[in-house]
DNA sequence: TACGATCCGTTTGGTAGCGAACGAAGTCGG
DNA sequence: CCGACTTCGTTCGCTACCAAACGGATCGTA
């Protein structure tokens, strides 16, 4: 396995088998997962501090944003469900778009339980000059991989969504 | 690419290429950056309603028993550092794991600004019989893979982190 | 057309997470 | 010693996040 690039990491997941080598435990697992949630906390932290919060937004408000411009207005339900988002944490997510005028949100008429939640056009604005940026930020995060490494990054986390995501 | 496991994802992916594809970004950075994260929350979600709830405990608290079962008694600081939380945050974190007799704090003698935290025997008992199952849990997550697709993953994703780490 | 079941989004109560401000403890130059 | 600076962990104010409970709206069925 070819690692120059980060050696003390490699040195501290060497001494984790080491202590706990003796036990039967499924280590190149292991080192997947933590491996996963350590890159997203480190790709998040570095997006909340350098241009997310240049606009006032966290990554969840920041997908928000992105999933209406893409896909266009959206009820409740299908927005936390394409957010990745539980339906109670969007609520409050929206709210605070709804606060800093990003975003509007809408009784539907043919369904009085459910609401419409839409871009404003200060919150169209807004992702039209952020996420260009934020495309770049992106950019230097995987930019030590390949083009063909950056797919092959991007299938294996697929397969591992899928396996996850069924309990 | 070969993706026969997840067609469903791969085409929401092609939809999103195909609205902003007149525009010019990178797309094999924007999907392996999502993707990460995606996969971060749903290994997330799947260890804290499976094995983690049973134990009271979440990821956070399972993280930092983890760190100190494997490294032993910490100070406070080094113990942030080595879970990837902020100081602030591991406050809280050690507060909650004290509340509910997993860890316990005690001042230095010779520096009495510092606290050393160390696990308790119902810590070191709990996290004895915890950890095999989550790795399970983490096997089944990533257990698609081939070994050598499980090394590459987390070849990738060290790299990953060490190009978000550098400010 | 009435009523139980279901389906919505919101609220609630809890933990997690961050940055910044804080106070206590230590350090160091004079 | 002693004051200024630094280094600790904690606290504070805020947002995020979840599951579960809730209450209004709708639907199915008779």
């Amino acid at each position: 396995m070819d690692d120059r690039a980060d050696p003390r990491l490699l040195d501290a997941e060497r001494l984790i088998e080491a202590r706990l080598g003796y036990r039967h435990l499924d280590f190149d697992s292991m080192l997947s997962v933590s491996n996963i949630y350590r890159a997203a906390t480190a790709v998040r932290r570095r997006a909340e501090r350098g241009v997310l919060s240049e606009f006032g937004l966290s990554w969840g408000g920041f997908t928000t944003l992105w999933v209406l411009w893409v896909w266009g207005d959206m009820q409740t339900a299908e927005l936390a469900d394409e957010c990745d988002l539980s339906k109670g944490t969007l609520t409050g997510v929206v709210k605070t778009l709804e606060k800093r005028g990003f975003v509007e949100r809408r009784r539907v008429a043919s369904d009085r339980r459910r609401v419409t939640v839409s871009l404003t056009p200060a919150g169209l604005e807004t992702i039209e000059r952020l996420f260009p940026r934020f495309n770049l930020y992106e950019g230097e995060m995987v930019g030590e991989l390949s083009t063909t490494e950056k797919h092959e990054l991007a299938r294996l986390l697929r397969r591992v969504i899928v396996a996850a995501g069924e309990q």
